[in-house]
DNA sequence: AATGAATGAGTGTTCATTCAT
DNA sequence: AATGAATGAACACTCATTCAT
């Protein structure tokens, strides 16, 4: 719990808008989605676990599924985030010069993330396909910028040479299912297995390059 | 509904102990947990989308967690089984003299598989973190197996010089990110996309063999 | 409790659908909504009431509601039938010579029914207000029908001389206050007054006639 | 609401000792109690239609039920007190010298009252079954002194011969039902009607008085 | 005086499951 | 074997009321 609630200070209270019951609620509820997803899970569970009365939890939450979306949704746009916003150039240009820099980058950035909201990615892989809105929220707001942004990025460093100049769709999935399926070995598959994060890194980039290097 | 009622007769026939009214019931369940998940499902509406009475299905299936099993079990073992069965020395010796033979035979074989099961196939993918049960069936009777298994494989090739000699738990995560990557993007995220199959197989497997090539 | 149930019986098995269990669900909810008005009594009052689990209740009614309009309804219909239904010309010509003697068929034919839905009748005209359906329905299906059918034969009797030439609507309203008045007091206002029923139909009538004597 | 609030100015501050507050809690409890019901009106609806927070309500009513009472029975007994209250000599001797007289004074002096209480004159009968105390309540205070009064009256014009010497709550009876019935469906059945009132008044009272001539 | 967060019993309704037919 | 009526616990949510601020 405690790791849990470290991320929902960091994240909810930059709102600042969350009273201590609430962070208690909103805690339980991580809780229980995550263990027996959404749908299985009961509001008076909720309540009990979060030390409050039923009623407490629908006085700030309209239903189960608004507080299932304010859970979701800022973890949503914070996951996104640094990738939509970065100025472009700094990101292209100066802050990394090669690919490789770039892809180190973002594990390193992305994995203190993840950690820190384990329990909240999965409650969304978990319900994204059971709630529509959801899904065109993620759309709307995140994914399409996001998938935009990916592609100009790619197509940077095939200008540059240093990826081979496959299709830039065929790329984004070959570079993504490799950072993914990294990080959902290590964090949902195997989380309890003896990992040596720093060479396992070094590995996955290393295939990834070399499955990425231009035809000479 | 056609191609999900071909993989019952299939797969269920096999067995031959499975009612007409038994498969519309199996059937119908299929449909509503990919839809809405299990356990936002009712038994109810099982009933209704399969025409039978309420009662009916508990003559079956002693609870609706059984059914759950019964639809998910086998599936877990045919999709699977291929990887386990073969004997040994055909796989790796007479079947595919190259890494590359191998892994493209594999997305060939499953592809089959996969498109036929989709549906109970994500269910299974679904609802295996809430069921201790299933996750320990499918690690004890499947997966323990296939590992073991898998890992001979990529041993042999290894110590055949045409993969690169990482530790092979990595490759195996290397490769299997790699192919499920482009099953869950392929069948999953993006169904509906124009897929040119044959050339999207060719540039993953040419990405994974050059990520792994060995050592000059 | 036996008055209800008889009326229960007469009404409701004529339909011939109503299951033993029905019949006590019909029979609690009259008592209780008569008793405590419909919002204010809880289907699980109901379910005890009338000794069956709740679910029950919603196994033969979808709704609450539902169970309000199966009680009223048909005696809404059942209560005004015998003024639309009877052949135009027998009610006129041959039935009743007199425009006191349809005022006295009327009292005498509506009494019984009257005394045997009393609590029915009680739901039927707290609730409407609170019920736009309701009020729809009733003015839909029957209370139109009945207006211009009363409308038609006041008619009738003012041509035969017999009652004086208002407005169709004053008579209406004028005779209808002196029944409705009649049976108010009797029945809801003061039941357990010592009544003499014939002798205070009988001054009801002569009150009314010579309210509604043509001018000489 | 202009209507209404005109009313509450009235009946409340006579009383003085309502606050602004207290005046929009009762203006909006009697909006919602007479358009959905005593029982489906929440207190919470109530206070947002108020436009004061919920526990408001309770500090100045211990109970949802006070807060209905604290509206039904002052119009309970301002409606009937002039009844009551008149000087017995001045209403029978001076006021009227004829009973035709005295009820067209009663029509036209109850009308304005009914007209601007209409909403609680609503919810008085509407609740009145559900609540004995109201029932007791208004027997007590000021049904017994009302009947007793107009008995009284009624005796008067007898004895003066202007009226049949039928039993006095006959007499009563009829002319209830008559005035009662004109005020229902004038403001109650049809409000909406094209209605003029002088000439159905007229009418009404012709009638009364016919119905109740002496036998010559 | 006024607020509105908090309560927990209560609401109508749905649930998986049983069982007489 | 199949039905569907019956169950009562569980569900998400609302209620009138309290109380610290």
């Amino acid at each position: 719990m405690t790791k849990e609630d470290q991320m929902i200070e960091e994240m909810f209270n930059q709102k600042g808008d969350l009273t201590e019951r609430q962070k208690k609620i909103v805690a339980a509820a991580i809780e229980s989605f995550a263990e027996k997803g959404y749908s299985a899970t009961s509001t008076k569970e909720i309540a009990q676990k979060a030390g409050v009365a039923e009623g407490t939890i629908f006085r700030h939450y309209k239903t189960k599924k608004e507080l299932l979306m304010s859970i979701v949704t800022p973890m949503m746009i914070k996951l996104m985030a640094p990738i939509i916003i970065k100025d472009i150039n700094k990101v292209l240009n100066h802050d990394h010069e090669t690919f490789e820099a770039f892809v180190r980058a973002m594990i390193d950035n992305r994995r203190k993330f993840l950690k820190s909201n384990l329990k909240i990615i999965k409650i969304f892989i978990q319900e994204i396909p059971f709630h529509p809105e959801l899904k065109e929220q993620f759309i709307e707001h995140v994914g399409s910028k996001v998938f935009t942004r990916l592609r100009q990025i790619i197509e940077h460093y095939q200008d540059k040479g240093q990826i081979i100049k496959l299709p830039i769709d065929t790329v984004l999935r070959l570079t993504g299912s490799t950072i993914i399926g990294y990080f959902v070995t290590r964090y949902a598959l195997l989380p309890n297995a003896d990992w040596d994060d720093e060479a396992e890194v070094d590995l996955t980039i290393q295939f990834l390059m070399k499955g990425l290097a231009p035809e000479e």
